[in-house]
DNA sequence: GCGTCGATGTATCGAGCCGATACATCCCGA
DNA sequence: TCGGGATGTATCGGCTCGATACATCGACGC
């Protein structure tokens, strides 16, 4: 277990190296603008996260293959090995608190195209509670404190449940099409694999 | 420099224990209502913070004070000292990246009533211009990209570029209110001092 | 030709922070 | 009376970030 390595960045990694092999400067900038409203990941944690998923096989290097040596920049080219593959698979297919808290939620979502339908949903909802208990609870913090605040921290919570109380509509609308989709005959949105 | 500490919690921990002393518990229970939709400290940060705190002198431990024995259930209320409150004073102007990252402006906002009109702006102002600075990478990034793009990233994107775009406006409105209140010639927001 | 500046590229280190966990006490209701 | 849930303090492993170092490439002016 000495390797655990955070399932999110590994997530990112390996389903960006699913559509295309990359090296790690572009990896990162991809990611980046890929979730470039939600988190940004760093080398630090980039590179560490390549080689451990070096060491377990799931990953490999492509060789520079005789087309590609012009200019001989070093530049380490990582592609997905058939095991990378299946942990791939693996990890899209859990539902589970992992999937919906902050950090995780924004890239399963990504890689919603990769995802099965029944899964896709369950994170949707698994999302939907979790802001909702926090809603709850700040509601509940809030109801008891009231008076005591200035405008500025009132103002900071308004803002803050306004913008909770967005995302969760947006999630409705997100599960509602969802379920129509699914529950239409013809057309099916799942598109098995690849 | 054996300390560091991470600025943000410290302000958090001398700007509540400026309101009133508080142990551990409540304060992280208080820490978590105030911010409850921004982010949630840890024990595991929080008390490594408060025997730093301690350690420098800012805060305190309260004596139980005679009336205060009856269970004798053990707690350790900390209290702010004069150097604390000194050092609160200098978070407090600071006005620099550190205080508009996703991480430190909540609870830089939270404090907003203990601190001026002129950093207040500032703070303000620089949060929007971090998130413009985002807004336009994500944008260019996706002009160059967008038919590559499948419907849920595309979705994410346009989900996350509209809920930035809504925190920018909420900015405006209230550096607009700032401004006027500033400008105004009776009424003085700041309130010196507690 | 020559310097140099910004983008590309790989990599590490210190330090902060979180989640899980352990442990103890208090109080309330079944 | 007994167990569970809130209160309360505390630590540990491990992930992650920001800063930094170092090197090469291409383009530009001169």
């Amino acid at each position: 277990m000495a390797s655990g390595q955070g399932r999110v960045l590994e997530l990112a990694v390996l389903g960006s190296l699913h559509e295309t092999p990359l090296h790690g400067y572009e990896l990162r900038k991809r990611l980046n603008a890929l979730l470039g409203m939600f988190r940004a990941f760093s080398y630090g944690s980039l590179y560490p996260c390549l080689r451990s998923l070096l060491a377990r096989g799931l990953i490999a290097e492509e060789q520079p293959a005789s087309t590609t040596i012009v200019g001989g920049r070093s530049k380490i080219v990582y592609k997905l090995t058939a095991e990378g593959k299946e942990r791939l698979q693996d990890l899209l297919t859990q539902a589970g608190p992992s999937a919906w808290e902050d950090e995780s939620f924004g890239v399963h979502f990504a890689f919603f195209r990769h995802t099965e339908a029944e899964v896709r949903l369950r994170i949707l909802e698994g999302r939907r509670s979790r802001l909702e208990e926090r809603l709850d609870a700040v509601r509940t913090a809030l109801a008891r404190t009231r008076e005591r605040l200035d405008s500025y921290t009132l103002e900071l919570q308004r803002h803050g449940l306004e913008s909770v109380e967005r995302e969760v509509r947006w999630l409705n609308e997100l599960i509602a099409t969802e379920r129509r989709a699914s529950e239409e005959p013809g057309r099916d949105t799942t598109s098995t694999d690849e």
